[in-house]
Order: C-alpha cells, then structure tokens, then sequence
RNA sequence: GGGCCGUUAGCUCAGUACGGCAGAGCAGGGGCCUUUUAAGCCCAGGGCCGCAGGUUCGAGUCCUGCACGGCCCA
C-alpha cells in the first residue's frame, strides 16, 4: 500500500498504539446510547453540573480543538452528533496524552463519561475513557462550518464533483446534505412500494439476462451464458414479462428493479437506472393515467410534506388532476408544426429544418417526431403533464385509438421538464401484435435502436389470451430528483457510472 | 459527436493577461495553552503544477496531442 505523508504519519500512531498494547481495530464495542439517545437522556435528567447520567456512545470524530489540558471533540454516529469534553483531571495523565497523541480527525472512537453542559451550554459527554474503534488511515477532507443567523457557513468542504462520485463513502462521509438525498431515495422507493401494495398489486422479480431483449426502444448490453453458449442481454425493460404474468391470472403486478441501456451518459441518463412498471388487468389507459397522478401526489406528500414540491426554483403541484393534452396538440402549440399535415419523413424534416429545428438525417418519421418536435416540447412541461396518442409506428406495444389507425392509446408524462415515463393500453391482440414487430423489421434497420425485436414466446403467451390492461413505467431516478431537488441523475445514483481514469 | 471551461499540497483555492526561486487558508508535525466550538499564539514541514510532446537560455504559465471532469449544444 503506498501511503501520502499524511498516511505514514497515521499508520505511525497505529503501530504507537499496537506498541501500548492497545488494538486499533477491535472486534467488540460497548455502546449504552446512539448519540441522539444520549442528548435526550441529558435533556430529561435534572440539570446541574457535571453529574448528569453516565453514557458510553460511539464515533467518528469530526473535530478537535486541544488546548493543553483540555480538549474539545466532536463525533458524529448515525443519529447526530455531540461534544466531547476531555480533561487529564477525568481522564488521567497517562490515557489523556495517549488521546491526545494518536486519535485523529476521522478515527472511530468510543467514548464513555457522564452527560453534562459545558460553561456555554453546550450538550456534551464528560469523557472518562476513550477508546479506539477504527482508525482512519487517509484524512477526510475536513469541513469547517459555522452557524451564523441560524444558517450553516461552510468554510472549507469536499465539493470536487468527480471525486465525490469516485470516492462516494468520503462524499457521504463528509457531507450530511448527501446523505439526505440518499435517504429521500430510499424513502421514496418505500412509498411507491408501500401505494402499490396498498392498491393490491404484487411485486415480482423477472429475468434481468434475456435470450431477447424488448419492452422498449434501446440499445441492449450484451453479455454471454458460458455452459450453455448463448448470448443474453441484460434486460432494457420489464414490460414483456411482466405482461406474460397476466396471462398467468394474476391481476396487478409491478416490478422496481434495474434497467440497463447502452447509451450516452448525461445529467438526466446513466447506463443503468432504476423502473418501476406495473400492469393492471382490467385497466384502460385513462385509469393508469388517473391511478399514477395520485400516486406521484401521494408519495410526494409522503417523502417531502407535500404535494407541492420545490424543483429548481420552480414550484411544481403534484396534485392530480395534472394537464391532459394531445401529442400533436402540444407539438403545434410549440413549434406550430401539425406533424399529420407531413406525412412522411422527408416532408417532416423539411419543415423542421425550415422552422430552425434540427432534424436528424436518415432519421424515421417516429423518431423526428419523438426525439426532434418532443425534444422541443419537453423542457417546457414543469407542471406535471400528460402527453397523449402517440403515433403508432413508434408504440409497437400499445392498442391502436378506436376510429384513428394512425395513433394509439399511449401517454408519456413530464414534471420539471423532464419525461418521467410512459404508458399505453397496452396491446393484448396477438395478431395485431405480431404484425407490429413485423412492420418493425420492415421499417427500420436491423441494428436500428428503435427497432422491437420479435418475441416468439411473448407471442405464445399472448395466444393463450391476455386480459386487456394498462401499463405503466416510471424513472425512479428521476423522481428522486424531483424530491431531492437535484438537476443531475448522478446526485441521486450513489456510484454513478465514470469513465475509468487510465 | 461539437463548443467553451477546468485539472496546482490530504481538502478548498491563488499564481496563467505580460515565461524568471511553487503560494495561501484549513488539515498534518514540534511547542505554549484547564470551558473551546472556523479556538488562539509561536516554529518548522509538505508538490509528478493531470499525462506526453514542442517552442525557449528558462514553461505551472505559450503551442500541439491525449486523459478525466463540468457546463452548453447535438
């Protein structure tokens, strides 16, 4: 292990420590309070002096301020932090300068003494013994912080945004404001689970490796089976095999799990990514849209109070019913562009080019519309919206419109100008279904992203007969930022995906 | 993929306009200090200036390429 100066002279107290007979890392640690325990043991005993009631408690340590005789820690476990107070008058000349000369900034400590305040008042543990659980080999950045009108001032911090990513557990170590995001998270996931379960729908775990791919319009990872020399590729959705479980007579399922699309990185995409999808037997379109406002209401009251959320400076009502509005209406109202007046491709990507939008060459008439006129729309939808009817070339899982064969019964929903997912009625009609994965193969190239590849066994699933049913599929990560307040995926993945650095 | 910006001590950053001994604060080391909290005071340390080339008597600084990251655009 090659170690920095700072390191040598930490592995030096180590092996001081080792040489006083005193083991560094331990196996066995007595804790009578978490921290948070112990100030409210201080706070309900009577107050007076230095005997208040006697704690052992557990920490990191984030400062120190020695000053002679005296000194003045802070540790920090899961629950807060507090003071310590330690005196060679408590603690005896001897432990005391042990203390003194080989605990540092970011060690593990236990600490054992009576609950007291200081002369300013400050809640602290009048230390009697001390003691080693870890000791922290690389300084953590230091962070030195002050309260001032009631704000937090930071002075120094970690704030370098690759390192934090590369180096998460010093991100979480040093900063409290990234472990909040991280419980946000995980709230959040308890909620959605908690709405889903409470409306009798199942979780259930489905294939991530798939002898074929589908559910969505993806590039796939590709990986390979040794034993049984087969190709897999790690799944881009859940949508075909959670639909297979309906044919299977259960009638609300949903699955919260890993994607994994190979593509570009960017603030609001990582190579792997959280979904949620659910299918519910019996539901139209219209009920999943009704059923996912409420939810997202909910579960936003649920994480952050309330339903009115604050997302980058813009205040964002999750309260249903959220705006409804066509596909086409909301292209036209933005670009003034009615896509169906351009029928085909090139016409379209004239036109575009005309008003000044970029159009991709070669490009099909679904993805101009969904990747080109969409991508205009879509930062401008902050208020949570409804998009629906998608075009029928790009939705090869949804059930066509009745009276209208161009388009189909699909909505993809936005909030804080980003596209939070999607959702159809979805096609339960095997025929039909596999003229769409046909039409498909013949609309585009084979290694076309937006190609759906032919599912034989979802087919046969079909065959058997599918209830009709609406789906839905939902950007976790995404609404985490919505509650957490952060404009980039990567604050809310806790190992986003980096480059290697060489 | 393109444009712009960044990469200097463990951390946060100066230094780059106009090339001339590598800097500060915090952290760390030695000393003083028995109620501090960005503790304070004194002293002495700490560098592959992202990497590789080039220009130059001389490059952290100028030029080229590369790597990684950020922001914006596609």
């Amino acid at each position: 292990m090659e170690l920095t100066e700072l390191e040598r002279q930490r592995a030096e107290k180590l092996e001081r420590l080792r040489a006083l007979g005193i083991e560094p890392y331990p196996h066995r640690v007595k804790r009578t309070h978490t921290i948070a325990e112990a100030i409210a043991a201080l706070e309900q005993a009577a107050p007076g002096g230095e005997d208040g009631p006697h704690a052992a408690i557990v920490g990191r340590i984030k400062s120190m301020r020695v000053m002679g005789k005296v000194t003045f820690a802070h540790i920090e476990d899961g629950s807060g932090s507090i003071q310590l107070f330690l005196r060679v008058q408590d603690m005896g000349e001897e432990s005391y300068e042990i203390f003194k000369q080989n605990f540092d900034l970011g060690d593990f400590v236990a600490a054992e003494g009576k609950l007291m305040r200081t002369r300013t008042g400050e809640r602290s543990l009048l230390v009697e013994r001390v003691s080693m659980l870890a000791k922290s080999i690389s300084p953590l950045p230091v962070i030195k912080e002050k309260e001032v009108d009631g704000k937090l001032v930071r002075y120094t911090h970690f704030s370098d945004v690759e390192e934090r990513y590369r180096q998460r557990y010093a991100d979480l170590a040093c900063n409290p404001e990234v472990r909040e995001v991280f419980r946000i998270r995980a709230r959040t996931l308890a909620a959605l689970r908690r709405f889903l379960d409470q409306h009798g729908f199942m979780e259930v775990e489905t294939p991530i490796l798939q002898p074929v791919y589908g559910g969505a319009a993806a590039r796939p990872f590709i990986t390979h089976h040794n034993q049984l020399h087969q190709d897999l590729y790690l799944r881009i959705a859940f949508e075909l095999y959670l639909k297979r479980l309906l044919v299977g007579m259960y009638e609300r399922v949903y699955e919260i799990g890993r994607d994994f699309r190979n593509e570009g990185v960017s603030h609001k995409h990582n190579p792997e990514f959280t979904q949620l999808e659910f299918y519910a037997a019996y539901w139209d379109y219209n009920e999943v849209m009704n059923f996912c406002e409420h939810m997202l209401a909910w579960v936003a009251e649920e994480v952050t109070g309330s339903p009115i959320i604050r997302y980058q400076g813009h205040e964002i009502d999750l309260r249903p019913p959220w705006r409804r509005v066509t596909l086409r209406d909301i292209i036209m109202e933005v670009t003034g562009i009615d896509y169906l007046q351009y029928p085909s491709a090139a016409e379209l990507a004239s036109v575009m080019k005309s008003k000044g939008l970029a159009a991709k060459t070669g490009a099909s008439w679904g993805y101009l519309i969904d990747k080109g006129l969409l991508g205009e729309v879509e930062p401008r939808l902050i208020q949570p919206t409804f998009v629906l009817d998608y075009p029928r070339d790009i939705s090869p899982l949804a059930k066509s419109k009745p009276g209208d064969p161009s388009h189909v019964e699909r909505f993809e929903y936005f909030i804080g100008g980003m596209e939070m997912g999607n959702a159809f009625t979805e096609l339960n009609d095997p025929f039909d279904q596999e003229q769409r994965f046909l039409e498909m193969g013949k609309l585009y190239a084979p290694d076309d992203e937006e190609v759906h590849p032919m599912d034989e066994d979802y087919l046969r699933a079909m065959k058997y007969g599918m209830p009709p049913n609406g789906g839905l599929g939902l950007g976790v990560d995404r609404l985490v930022m919505l509650l957490a307040d952060k404009s980039n995926i990567r604050e809310v993945i806790l190992f986003p995906h980096l480059r290697a650095k060489d």
